[in-house]
DNA sequence: ATGTGATTTGTACTATCGTACAAAAGATCA
DNA sequence: TGATCTTTTGTACGATAGTACAAATCACAT
């Protein structure tokens, strides 16, 4: 059990710095921004509550800065896995490959802490759905790229599904993702002990399978909704 | 001056009990629980911060007044649409028959108010993101049976599907549903403006079309995960 | 009109919130 | 070593939180 530490993670155990972002990512992911108080988070750190003001000024400063550590990976991860799965030959491959490559760096990336992908992604679900200001300004600039790109290659790969068929979808993947890390513990029991729900491989495969299935439903007319399914495709 | 309307049914003037339902119903969707205070929802309704005490006791009292308002109606508008679903013939339609029987009320019922179910959904969704107690206990013993009703329906539709998988299925459909009322903006701003994403009709027929694909997809074997499409990436 | 019970108001109490700031403690290097 | 910079601690302040409660007000049967 006794490890002697390398060089990089020596530094890692007095740095007071890195224990409360841990600790307020991990509140913060699992009781929402405004449940958690400072003291809360310094307390979970071992921490003093001035010493979160020394170095993150604001509660504000704090979410940001979780959002700065782990947005860039994430996201590079994602373009990476996306650039390989265009590639794939197979339509239904390229499509798993694609979702595949959206979905596992939410569960696995993220910085170099231990399931921090996971617990990142989660809080981004819960920041979400909070309304929070701070959140919704870091989300809209950072990762409306990745999802344009994301979409894109779907598009590109079903040219005959309208684009804006392709966004809902989109957007009901990220709302099963994030769904999935809010609330794992619904699946294991609705499954009745069958399944577990914080299983990440499992959710991902599950997830990865069931989207796919999704973008390759028929194209949805939704010019009128009174109207009955026609095959018009108006590109505007 | 007033004409007194006879017998105490009558709504006399707004009733304010109602108003501050309403006023916190609507706070709670969209702020989430913790970030908005007695106050505001006594504000919002034109009333006094006793008057929240007097009516409902406490913050969670509120809360929990707000869900037994909704609970019952919601649930019994799904079953009598599920049992009207069961006996489609053709397997697609009784496919989309049995998610819509799931999806609808959840955007259209709930109590008199207009647009109760839509925002009432979307106070669930806000609850569940921030594990919220008095919510989680709620759900489970109120939704629990309709979510294995819906899974029954499903699984008797699609016997070759194992109910694990089923159960994952419908858990992406509600996170999905959750999402779209959660942050129904990003929908148009990813369409650029092609879409609305607060458009019920829209999103209801899209979230049918996309699930009632997803539940079809090949069922997933994780008992044995021997067999699979694609090649296994070893690397996290 | 008057009494009565149901509501609404105004206010106050205590706890906790985010944040500020000075002093103490470490760390670094001449 | 002492000087200087960084980090941690302890404490305090104003704002606001949830809730309690007495007084005021209202609806309405008598």
């Amino acid at each position: 059990m006794v490890r002697k530490p390398t060089s990089r993670e020596t530094a890692r155990k007095p740095n007071m710095r890195e224990a409360i972002l841990a600790a307020a990512e991990e509140l913060f992911a699992t009781n929402g921004f405004n449940a958690v108080s400072v003291r809360d988070i310094a307390h979970a750190a071992g921490a003093n509550p001035g010493s979160v003001t020394y170095h993150f000024k604001t509660k504000d400063g704090l979410l940001l800065e979780i959002y700065r550590r782990h947005c860039g990976p994430m996201n590079l991860r994602r373009s990476e896995l996306l650039a390989a799965a265009r590639h794939v030959r197979d339509l239904q491959d390229r499509l798993e490959a694609i979702v595949r490559a959206y979905v596992v760096p939410a569960f696995t990336s993220g910085s170099d802490l231990a399931g921090g992908g996971a617990r990142f992604t989660r809080l981004r679900a819960v920041m979400s759905a909070e309304g929070n200001e701070v959140a919704r300004k870091i989300i809209a600039q950072t990762f409306d790229d990745t999802s344009h790109a994301f979409i894109d290659a779907i598009h590109e790969s079903l040219p005959h599904i309208p684009r804006t068929d392709i966004v809902w979808r989109s957007h009901f993947l990220l709302g099963a993702l994030y769904y999935s890390l809010v609330t794992p513990d619904r699946v294991s029991r609705l499954s009745r002990g069958e399944t577990d729900g914080s299983d990440a491989a499992a959710a991902i495969e599950q997830l990865v399978q069931a989207t796919a299935a999704a973008f390759q439903a028929p194209a949805l007319d939704q010019a009128a909704p009174a109207r009955r399914r026609t095959p018009a495709s108006s590109k505007t």
